[in-house]
DNA sequence: CAGTGGTCTAGACCACTAG
DNA sequence: TAGTGGTCTAGACCACTGA
């Protein structure tokens, strides 16, 4: 009955109201536990508690979080309004509900939702994923034009990594499924792969302190996505990403890595991934040949 | 008590359950009244018979519909449902809230959602918007790969437009907010414009029995966004679209037009509209400099 | 002031999942 | 069978808008 877990500020007069990301603002300062005033409805504290617990580390991606009832318990609230911080926080893809199991933590590393962030299809056959080959792993200090986007300072310790994305190339015509495919269905990780079209050139830039002991080696062991990886390994959620869309002329150093003539077109995605608090903790500088594969987009 | 509008299903037992689209599928079948089945929670039917009332034009794009109450009182359920059934499609864009005054059928020609669905946005200073230049307007008949995105036969009537927008262009940096602008901040709606740099090549193509009246003067004459004119001379509301975008050279044709010599990496956006029912109603294929400007994307 | 949407509650019954 | 999320209801009070 007198838990510690009296948190939540009963506000029904509200000052000012804040807009409508009151939550998220508040969030913005990380650790400052009560320095932010966030006056907002209740389901929104509720939901702020709830992201702080997942920013935290208290429920870990893909596990259960504590059913509505027991939340609505916890923060002294009904269940009716709990259930709106969780609708709310399931529309974010931060939670996923699963009827008659519970409310889970989304992940990275599901079947579903896997390449969430890449949004490259083919033009023909079905999405089959493509083969990763690892160009380059160095740690080293981040140009000014990367430290500003990461919100670092120019010098500070970061991850490079650069990356060839290649498509599985079955025969000439590249129409339905061919090649006897030895493993089975699930995507090629990484390994031999042998041939394949090289498609993706990728630039990838990590905050070194969040990425400590990152190596060639365990980039090359783990099977799976790589925001799974991260998740996994160094407990960085992606939340969400902004890209910014060009084309480009291949230059000397791109076209051979990716098989065309320097001046090719190609499509240039820059993408920097924000976890929570709207941090970035990931720019990715991708050049796509888009001969056989289209970026795919879908307005509302 | 007894008045004609007690069409909802009272299902408290459901068949099979159908996945989630369920509403929406069933709108699919335009026109059929009670043909499909479409068992669903009542909400969804609630959602469903609200955005037949849309699809019929009974509410129009920026008045208000009926009240929650109203709504509840018709339909024979509790506000809540109606409730819940608003705010799905207030998320799908479809319907707009605004405390204190009413929910309103959303349109493409308001203030803020204006270029809802542009995403190309100047490296530097701020999006004053593009002047439209109409190159081309005439009816004629869907070549193959038209009529099968628009989902009509090869030789139909279709409206073929074409059209360059052209960026505000002031002065060499292109830094801050620079030029008097005679008329003020909104953007420059077609007129004479007089200079500005190319930057979107696009070809239009609508199918014809839609749009009867279309013609070179009505487009220039209509101040505001295309879409916005779309809906309300032509009662065509474009809901949901979707874009296939690659890198490619400009060609002989297009180079020139854009300013930019053959072979010029440019942007390719093809994007296929939908209105109510899924049904496509606009095929747009687009050509982009992006030497000052890139697509912006949203990942979540 | 009356009417609107926004929040919150409490309780009922349902469908789904797993032991 | 017990526990979970999913739906639905009824009613309370609130904040915002415009006459």
């Amino acid at each position: 009955m007198d838990e510690p877990a009296g948190f939540v500020l009963q506000c029904r007069t509200m000052p000012a109201a804040l807009p409508s990301t009151a939550a998220a603002a508040a969030l913005a300062a990380t650790d400052a536990a009560d320095a932010a005033p966030a006056f907002s409805p209740l389901y929104q504290q509720i939901k702020g508690l709830i992201t702080r617990e997942l920013q935290a580390g208290v429920w870990k991606p893909g596990e259960s979080i504590p059913s509505e009832l027991d939340l609505a318990a916890r923060f002294k609230v009904s269940q009716g309004t709990v259930r709106k911080a969780i609708d709310e926080l399931a529309a974010d893809n931060l939670l996923v509900r699963r009827q008659g199991k519970g409310t889970f933590v989304a992940t990275h590393a599901e079947q579903q939702i896997q390449y969430r962030f890449l949004r490259l299809m083919p033009d023909a056959g079905s999405d089959r994923g493509m083969a990763r080959r690892l160009l380059d792993c160095r740690r080293t200090r981040a140009p000014a034009d990367v430290a500003r986007m990461l919100d670092c300072k120019s010098g500070d310790a970061v991850v490079q990594l650069r990356r060839l994305l290649l498509a599985p190339s079955d025969g000439p015509q590249g129409g339905a499924v061919r090649r006897p495919s030895p493993e089975g269905s699930p995507p090629p990780w990484g390994g031999p792969a042998a041939d394949g079209k090289p498609v993706v050139l990728d630039e990838i830039w990590l905050p070194g302190a969040l990425f400590k002991g990152l190596t060639a080696e365990r980039l090359a062991d783990y099977k799976g996505p790589m925001y799974g990886m991260f998740e996994a390994e160094f407990g960085v959620r992606m939340i969400r990403a902004e890209e910014k869309i060009r084309a480009l002329a291949a230059d000397a150093a791109s076209a051979p890595l990716l098989a065309v003539a320097p001046g090719f077109p190609l499509l240039s995605v820059e993408r920097l991934s924000f976890t929570y608090g709207d941090k970035p903790v990931e720019l990715r500088r991708g050049l796509y040949n888009t001969e056989q594969h289209f970026y795919r987009n879908e307005l509302n």
